[in-house]
DNA sequence: GAGAAGATAGAACAGCGTTCGATAAGATGC
DNA sequence: GCATCTTATCGAACGCTGTTCTATCTTCTC
């Protein structure tokens, strides 16, 4: 965020003093540490040092801090991934540019779960939207096709970005098993189903207790990827990447 | 929800008589004629003509509430959604059970949003699951990739629910405009954007102002079963649906 | 210095989900 | 017909939340 002009500097004063950076920081820290509902003015408040009200000063509402906090994180990864788009193959860009976003919210679920709250207005978000949408114009598209493509591929890593975000169940929670005993015990209980009614649970039960996000958030993007390509009359698929 | 023995025939009575089924009846009226904000314990309560200390007979959170709400429509969802099993396509047939989620949260936004809490043991949310990995189970493809390719689907379709469910812009509401217009001013705001850094928002300005967003869903659905044909090694697209 | 503008502070308010003990209603045993 | 036990209803009360408001401290400007 460069819009705050901070003075910030607390020497010697007996009432604290912020700046929309430093609430921004701490916010994103207590996202970061204990997750979204543990943002609470309160809890950010005794963080910063200082009393309620004051962060009212800098941020609307909580609804407001949340979207800028947001729009932070997603400002950097807008940053750090614009190495990204220098490639030859504007589909293996889009590609690596929207891995670098399901890093993201691996490390920070609530920034996946958050991204969206895109009134379509914020600049780094927008940035972003942009910044997909400039790789596929190098495609052979309508216009129409490209807005549906890039609104497609941000509707699918929302989706999967709502996933991670999810909690885990408490069930595993309670239970104190390693993830991966956990993903075991759900396919085994796939496997337990009623092969008659459930023939797809059973069959892809294994694939449950193995998988890893990654591999499936990747299949997915590729499906949509080879289906642009397709669109876009291209050969059908680059080597390896 | 058939897990309910309900005796809930409220005659002469001078206490309220309530029952699993009518305490979810209420909840879902509440949720399509207000929105999730609005279903509050308080509201459930006075709406049943009883006190709040009774709702929890029933429900153990109100997380378990919604859980139970979204699970009722999806049950719904499953049973009207059967008849679009039986065409010869697979591939057409899932694209046909997504438009019908598609047109359920449409009519339902808080449905989409909260869907996904897929914890992976709501019987009717597994029941979708099973019903699209059951078409896909016709194609010529490994249990793993057809257990990432449901998986996409149902991330793109939650990505796309999310993007519907969103509340609008209170400049929107504040406005007054009516839905067309606000779409058209966006498109207007992003056409006066510098065309040398925002290229491609100025290129869709005017798709971003007349989209509906079906054809967006759609188009989407079709690129990611396009990728998922080709990956089955059937012909590249059926003529017209 | 005086005064205005900027920024901080915490008490107070309304609303929320949830807990709890009291109590009414219906079912059961004799 | 009465006593008892189980099931269900009720609303006050608790602790927490976002938000508002006003008093106050700090800094800047003249």
């Amino acid at each position: 965020m460069a819009t705050a002009g901070a003075p910030g500097r607390p020497r010697g004063r007996q009432r604290a003093s912020h700046s929309l950076d430093t609430v921004l920081r701490e916010a994103i820290a207590i996202l970061d540490e204990s997750g979204e509902p543990a943002l609470t003015f309160r809890a950010l408040a005794s963080r910063l040092g200082g009393g309620v009200g004051s962060i009212y000063w800098y941020v609307g509402s909580r609804d407001e801090l949340l979207e800028l906090a947001t729009e932070e994180v997603m400002g950097r990864v807008v940053a750090d991934s614009e190495p990204l788009t220098h490639g030859p193959d504007p589909i293996a860009n889009v590609r690596a540019i929207a891995l670098a976003l399901f890093d993201e919210f691996v490390r920070r679920p609530w920034f996946g779960q958050f991204m969206l709250r895109n009134n379509g207005m914020q600049p780094n978000s927008m940035a972003m939207f942009e910044r997909l949408g400039q790789q596929l114009m190098r495609l052979d598209l309508t216009p129409r096709q490209q807005f549906h493509a890039v609104s497609s591929i941000v509707s699918y890593v929302v989706g999967v970005a709502i996933d991670l975000a999810e909690p885990p169940p408490k069930e595993f929670l309670e239970s104190g098993m390693a993830p991966e005993a956990f993903l075991a015990m759900l396919g085994d209980r796939w496997r337990a189903l009623d092969p008659d009614r459930f023939p797809f649970a059973h069959r892809v039960a294994g694939e449950m207790a193995t998988h890893d996000d990654i591999d499936v958030f990747r299949s997915g993007l590729d499906l949509l990827l080879d289906g642009l390509r397709l669109q876009a009359g291209l050969p059908p698929a680059p080597p390896a990447a």
